[in-house]
RNA sequence: GGCCCGGUGGUCAAGCGGUUAAGACACCGCCCUUUCACGGCGGUAACACGGGUUCGAUUCCCGUCCGGGUCACCA
C-alpha cells in the first residue's frame, strides 16, 4: 500500500504538515511545575453545576501552580449545538468568578496564542494530523454505512469484545484500488485509527485522583474523522491538548473508559501523554413517587432544577457561596482553612487536585445554605446591599424599587447586627431578604402576628401603650433597655430572667416577653435583628404609628 | 453481559496495620443572653458482608453484595 498516495488522495487540499503547527504553537514559557488545564464544554445548553465544578477544579489547579487555565469550545457535534451556547457558558463562568486566562472569550473572539479555541474552526489542523497518520499507515478510510455497522453489532451479540476491530474491521485492509474506486464512486467515508493494540495486553493509567488503574489496551479502530471531516472527541482531544500544551486533563469520570483510546492516539501521533484527573460527578438522591430514597444518580440537567447554574442566581445565592460550597466538595479541608482564615480571599486556599474524592458527592442544599450564611455574614452592609440590589433588579422588581429608592437606608438596615466578632447569620440567599427585612418598608409591612401563648391581649396592649409613652428614637442601647426593664415591674413582669425561672408563678413573664411584644408590635415578627437599632432606623413617626395600630388591634 | 471505578454516622468527609474512628452540616439537649440571633458545651449516630494475610485489620489480598460509569460517525 502506498500510504503517501492514499494520504494525498484523501486530503488533496492539505498542504501543511504537523511540523508547521508544532512551530506555530511552541511549548509554553512557564515556570517549573506550572500546570496547564482547561475547561472544554460542548455548547449544547447552558452551564450546569457539574460543568461549573469541573471548570472550578481545573481553574484552581492552574492557578495554584501559577499555570494557565483556558476555555476551549468542543463544538464538533453540530446536531446538538444550541444557539448562544458559547456566550451562555462564558457568562455563566464569569458569574462565578471564573475568567479563563486564555481561550474563547465571547461567541466569536479568542484570547491567547494557541487558538483558535473553537474546534469547528480547527478543521484544517485536525486534517493535517490525520493526513500524517494516514502517511504513517496508522489510519485508513472506512466506507461502512450505518447499516453495515448495526449489522455488525447484531452479529457481535455473543462476542466478548464488541466494536470495529480485527476481523470485524472490514475496511481495514482495503487495497488502494478498492479505496480509489469507492472514492471515485463518491462514497462517503470516515477516517479510522489502525489500532496497533493487543487485547491481551493491559495498560496502566496513573490517574491523578484515583491512582493506578489497569485496563485492557485499546483494540478499536475508532473513528478519528467523521464523514463531514470533523474530528470525534477522541481525536480532537488528542490534537488540541497536545498543541495547546495541556499538562493535566481535568474532566468527568465518564471518560475513564476511553483513556486507552486516548493513550493509543497520543502515542500514534507521537505526542507526550498528558496527566489525567478524572473527577467524580455531583450526585443527587433519587426518590420514588412516595418520596422515599431509592438510590442516587448524577445531578441531571433535565430533572433537577438545582443542576442549573441559573437556579442559584435566581434564588440569589452569592457566587462566593456556591464557590465555597463547591470547594468544600472538592477539598474537604477547605472548611478548616476557612475557619482559620475567615477573611482571606479564596485564591489563597492551597487547592490540591490530589485531595479530591474518587466517589461522587451527594448535593446537599442544607450544607450550601450553611456555607452561604457564613459567607454572607462576612459581607459588609454595602456589599449585601449591592448584592440584593443586583439580584432584585432581575428577580423582584418591587423589592428593587424600594431598595433603590434609598440605598443609604437599606445599607443601614443591613448593617444591623453585621460586622464585629459575632455577626448575625440569617441570610443564606437574597431571596430571603423580602421575608426577613420586609417590615422596614411600609408597602411590604404587614402585621398578621400571632401572640405568644403566655401573653394576653390586654397585656400586649398595655406593654406597647406603656412603652410608647417612654420611647424615643434617640435612645441608645442602654437607655432603651433600661426603659424596658422599668416597664416590667408595673406590668407584672420581671426584668430578671433568672428570677422568673426560679419563680415563674409570681410573674406574667420576664423582660424577654416584654421586648418580644414590642418587637411584634413594631415589626410583625418574632425574630429580628437588634430591636433597638430597628426602632431607631424606622424613626419615631413610623414606630408610633405601628404602636397605635397595635393597640387598636388589641382592643 | 464485558471492562472499569467506588462503598467510614442521614449528608460531606479525615484516616494509609495498633486511634476512646477527627471535623463540618443536619438533628436533639443544656448554657449564655434585654428580645432575636451569634456563641459555648454536650448527645444520638459509621468502617456493606464473608473469607484470608498478620500478634493485630477501617486500613493489605480474594470473593459476594450494593451503587456508579462505559461499551456511537455524542461529548
Amino acid at each position: 500500500m502506498d500510504n503517501l498516495r492514499l494520504a494525498r488522495l484523501l486530503f488533496p487540499d492539505i498542504d501543511k504538515t504537523p511540523a508547521d503547527y508544532e512551530a506555530l504553537y511552541p511549548p509554553r514559557d512557564l515556570p517549573e511545575g506550572a500546570r496547564v488545564t482547561r475547561f472544554a464544554p460542548s455548547p449544547t445548553g447552558f452551564l450546569h453545576l457539574g460543568g461549573l465544578f469541573a471548570a472550578m477544579v481545573a481553574a484552581r489547579t492552574a492557578q495554584a501552580s501559577k499555570g494557565v487555565f483556558y476555555l476551549r469550545i468542543e463544538d464538533t457535534d453540530k446536531k446538538r449545538e444550541v444557539e448562544g451556547g458559547i456566550g451562555g457558558i462564558i457568562a455563566g463562568l464569569a458569574q462565578f468568578g471564573i475568567v479563563p486566562d486564555e481561550g474563547r472569550v465571547s461567541e466569536a473572539e479568542d484570547k491567547g496564542d494557541y487558538g483558535p479555541y473553537r474546534q469547528s474552526e480547527r478543521k484544517e489542523i485536525y486534517q493535517t494530523f490525520a493526513k500524517h497518520l494516514v502517511e504513517e499507515g496508522l489510519a485508513y478510510p472506512c466506507f461502512c454505512t450505518e447499516e453495515d455497522l448495526s449489522a455488525m453489532r447484531e452479529a457481535q451479540e455473543n462476542e466478548p469484545i464488541k466494536g470495529y476491530y480485527g476481523k470485524w474491521a472490514t475496511c481495514r485492509n482495503l487495497t488502494l484500488e478498492e479505496i480509489e474506486a469507492a472514492l471515485a464512486a463518491g462514497k462517503p467515508w470516515t477516517l479510522r485509527l489502525r489500532s496497533q493494540g493487543d487485547c491481551e495486553k493491559k495498560i496502566i493509567i496513573d490517574d491523578f485522583i484515583r491512582g493506578k488503574i489497569e485496563m485492557p489496551a485499546n483494540v478499536q479502530d475508532v473513528v478519528l474523522l467523521k464523514q463531514d471531516g470533523i474530528p470525534t472527541y477522541h481525536f480532537a482531544h488528542c490534537v488540541d491538548d497536545h498543541l495547546m500544551h495541556s499538562t493535566h486533563i481535568v474532566r468527568g469520570d465518564e471518560w475513564i473508559a476511553s483513556v486507552p483510546i486516548h493513550i493509543e492516539l497520543f502515542k500514534a501521533c507521537g505526542f507526550k501523554v498528558p496527566k489525567y484527573a478524572h473527577i467524580a460527578p455531583i450526585m443527587k438522591e433519587e426518590r420514588d413517587e412516595s418520596g422515599n430514597v431509592c438510590g442516587k444518580r448524577k445531578l441531571s440537567k433535565r430533572k433537577d432544577p438545582e443542576a442549573s447554574v441559573t437556579y442559584y442566581a435566581q434564588a440569589g445565592y452569592p457566587a462566593e457561596s456556591v464557590n465555597e460550597y463547591l470547594l468544600t466538595l472538592a477539598n474537604s479541608n477547605f472548611e478548616d482553612w476557612r475557619r482559620a482564615n475567615p477573611a482571606a480571599p479564596l485564591e489563597q486556599f492551597p487547592f490540591n487536585l490530589k485531595k479530591m474524592s474518587a466517589s461522587g458527592a451527594l448535593f446537599d442544599l442544607a450544607k450550601l445554605n450553611d456555607v452561604s450564611k457564613n459567607v454572607i455574614s462576612r459581607f459588609s452592609a454595602e456589599k449585601v446591599c449591592a448584592g440584593v440590589l443586583a439580584w432584585a433588579k432581575d428577580y423582584d422588581s418591587a423589592l428593587y424599587e424600594l431598595i433603590a429608592a434609598d440605598t443609604d437606608f437599606a445599607t443601614q438596615m443591613f448593617a444591623i447586627d453585621r460586622g464585629g466578632k459575632k455577626p448575625r447569620k440569617d441570610l443564606a440567599k437574597w431571596e430571603e431578604v423580602k421575608d426577613y427585612y420586609a417590615y422596614f418598608y411600609r408597602p411590604l409591612y404587614q402585621n398578621d402576628f400571632a401572640l405568644p401563648e403566655n401573653i394576653s391581649k390586654e397585656d400586649a396592649a398595655a406593654i406597647v401603650r406603656a412603652y410608647k409613652a417612654v420611647y424615643s428614637a434617640a435612645d441608645d442601647k442602654d437607655t432603651w433597655f433600661t426603659k424596658i426593664k422599668e416597664l416590667c415591674q408595673a406590668l407584672g413582669f420581671t426584668p430578671n430572667v433568672k428570677e422568673y425561672k426560679q419563680n415563674p408563678e409570681a410573674f406574667k413573664g420576664h423582660v424577654g416577653d416584654v421586648s418580644g411584644i414590642i418587637r411584634l408590635a413594631a415589626t410583625g415578627r418574632r425574630n429580628t435583628p437588634d430591636l433597638c437599632a430597628i426602632l431607631a432606623l424606622l424613626g419615631e413617626e413610623e414606630v408610633g404609628r405601628r404602636f397605635d395600630e397595635w393597640i387598636e388591634k388589641m382592643n
